[in-house]
DNA sequence: AGCATTCTGTACCGAGCGGTACGTATCCGA
DNA sequence: TCGGATACGTACCGCTCGGTACAGAATGCT
């Protein structure tokens, strides 16, 4: 049973695509149903009965965007040495956030630092999703601990608050319109201090017989 | 001709603190005008004739912001070396954005980084007195490059662009719940980047004999 | 005492909010 | 060809938004 009834005149995640945008530039709160829809070419009826309503619209948003604009961080992670996970994170989170065909900064960080109280949860939510994030990269670098690639002094949980407090921060500077080529500069101080803070052997370390 | 007319029933500078507290906690547009009047204990006449408006309470109480809650900036900046400036700076904005008698987190952030178009401007605002404090750090970073505190190929304004990076993703993090001991942790590690960085002279190799 | 001046509280404004009822259009299966 | 099912557009819901009109209350000045 491929479909009943009347078939839908648009595409679900072309629209969910372009609430991304809306979102991601105008924050959870300042996104007005009527600016989604508008944005989406769809009237608000299909909007409530494609996705439910403006909050698992933004939810779904939101999975969609770690989805597609995050997934530099699975290639990250999937990177041979600690080193290479956080450079690479680092540096591609910088891209992300400056992209020309997208808003300036992050979903997680512009869809809203701070709500109404009634809308407490979304900023929960996001919050949430972010430190999720940050615990990923903290199992990444224990496995780097594990394997040898990290000193044993070296602390996981720490390097990969670290390593997020600055990817934040790349997104607020990025949304105030600070240019990639400022924000590499960056990018690079930062991994300075990761891989001084954390004793990483550099690439060139690796690679090369001591 | 200190008063004419009827007596103000509240203190104007109280009011002004409680509506700080109330866009700190739910920024810019979570924040209503009867969010505001409840917890500044007057009514809506009240805050239009003593402020002007919302957008003027806001702006006022991002002034006194600076003032009051970023205070340590000014001592940061006055003391004598780079690394202690960086260090200070990174130390107490830990500090501020943990205190257990103000919402977590910083105001200027807090306060929106994303708006609706009608309030763009706001984003704006706060976006560019963030920038302004990057631009007097680096102000002082150049200074300590003129004095040879900082060697000459340092870079004053990537660095201060660094350092604010960092606080505004501490800034982030205290949101989130995020402890003082482990954002203190993350300082640390930016504050030896910052060194490796820079070249600063740490404080121990300033004050002891080579 | 009386008046101009200023502040206070109530009650209200138009507009926009998120969300929905309902009648119509368009598909599949029988 | 017709009925069940689904999606569509219009027009509307109650509510809250930021902002204000207005009348009464409290002061200083004369």
């Amino acid at each position: 049973m491929p479909q009943r009834g009347r078939p839908r005149g648009f595409d679900v995640d072309e629209a969910l695509e372009r609430a991304v945008e809306v979102f991601w530039r105008q924050g959870y709160e300042g996104a007005s149903v009527t600016d989604l829809t508008e944005a989406m070419g769809i009237n608000k009826p299909s909007l409530y009965a494609a996705f439910g309503g403006k909050e698992e619209l933004f939810r779904k948003a939101v999975a969609r965007y770690a989805e597609k604009d995050m997934g530099y961080a699975r290639d990250a992670f999937a990177q041979p040495t600690a080193y290479e996970v956080v450079a690479t994170l680092l540096r591609e989170n910088v891209i992300a956030v400056t992209r020309t065909d997208r808003p300036a900064g992050c979903l997680s960080i512009q869809g809203g630092t701070s709500c109404s109280t009634d809308n407490a949860p979304i900023a929960g939510f996001l919050a949430a999703s972010r430190l999720g994030g940050e615990g990923a990269l903290a199992d990444r670098l224990a496995r780097a601990v594990a394997e040898g690639d990290l000193p044993a002094h070296a602390d996981p949980v720490a390097l990969a608050r670290f390593i997020m407090i600055v990817t934040e921060g790349q997104a607020v500077h990025a949304a105030a319109g600070v240019s990639r080529e400022d924000l590499r500069q960056a990018a690079e101080i930062a991994l300075a201090g990761f891989a001084a803070a954390s004793g990483a052997r550099l690439p060139e370390q690796a690679t090369r017989p001591v």
